[in-house]
DNA sequence: TCCTTTAAGTCAACAATCCTGTCTTATGCA
DNA sequence: TGCATAAGACAGGATTGTTGACTTAAAGGA
């Protein structure tokens, strides 16, 4: 970075200065119209975006325990509580007793959530996927390297979850929970 | 990407998914994380997040109109209210009156808005810096690509305004309002 | 079996952040 | 002069978040 020019401080510093306020620009503005591209569809349900996060985490982890939840998306019990409950209500999101331990109420997607879970994610794919062909295939790759390297170490740990990534396995969670 | 592989519908159709799917998980955990990083330093100061968007986005654009603050935050008039009413209060931001328009108010960081700032920005540039740091330049050019790809057109215009990316020229509006 | 811990849910109360709609005041501008 | 705009204010409400205390059921170790 530092490529051996004579006067290194203070023009480096403001240039690195710079950089920093850009990515906290970049970071609002692209979070901002990603989670806006949904709104319509979430406006149209009568839901907000904490709903829609929920739906995204369920949707994402089927047969997700209420706790592991919690943690993805670091708010209280009772936050929560409220959301699923209206999620439940509505039909959109099944609890079923967990079957080795059945303290644990897993959650799922019914159909008609993931029907509408599919909806709201159309619109943010299409926003994405035009962002990714407008960048070409280096760009996102650094820019999946930037964001992981952005987050928590716990975060990192969840993307590289049995789940995902891993060379095509499922993991056991996704034997669906009989309904 | 695609390498000339026989079969090639639903595979590669579900790999795309995935890789949209992961974007989605990128942007909500690192955003997460990123805007948590500050959180610390506001609750030390009993502020919440609205109020350091505002303090970041005025300190970025000295002498901001609160029309063009609304239109960056997406907010109503009422919420930044009372979010700018606090901020005045306690002695952050000043209003000073436009001087070619005088129906304008000005908004500026007083100095201790701007130690309030900075004290912000660099618990979020600690985590950026690391981040860029681990993930290489080649990678942080991708990033700014693909997430100047993701906003809006008018977001885009806003990064390339002539405060900022313009071959370092100071524009009008940094003519600080006279105290 | 007894005891502690954990998972989940619940109730009450409250705080931050956002919204709508309506109105006023001052100013710009044609 | 008349209309439009910038800003602020008021009233009321919705969403999303918080804390703290409590209950129920089940897991799990001594």
């Amino acid at each position: 970075m530092n490529d051996g020019k004579p006067q290194a401080g203070a023009g480096l510093l403001f240039l690195r200065e710079e950089e920093m306020r850009l990515a906290q620009d970049l970071l609002f503005f692209a979070y901002r119209d990603f989670t806006g591209a949904a709104d319509p569809i979430l406006e149209e349900l009568g839901l907000g975006r904490a709903h829609h996060r929920a739906l995204h985490f369920i949707g994402r982890n089927p047969g997700i325990a209420v706790t592991e939840l919690l943690g993805i998306l670091r708010i209280t019990k009772q936050s929560l509580a409220r959301v699923l409950g209206s999620l439940v209500a509505e039909g959109y999101v099944r609890q079923t007793p967990g079957r080795t331990d059945r303290r644990q109420r897993l959650l799922t997607l019914t159909s008609s959530g993931q029907a509408f879970e599919r909806r709201l994610y159309e619109r943010q794919r299409d926003r994405l996927l035009a962002a990714y062909r407008e960048a070409g295939p280096q760009a996102v790759d650094g820019f999946r390297r930037v964001m992981r390297a952005i987050m928590d170490k716990q975060a990192r740990a969840y993307l590289d979850g049995p789940a995902r990534g891993g060379a095509g396995g499922r993991d056991e969670r996704t034997q669906d929970p009989a309904s």
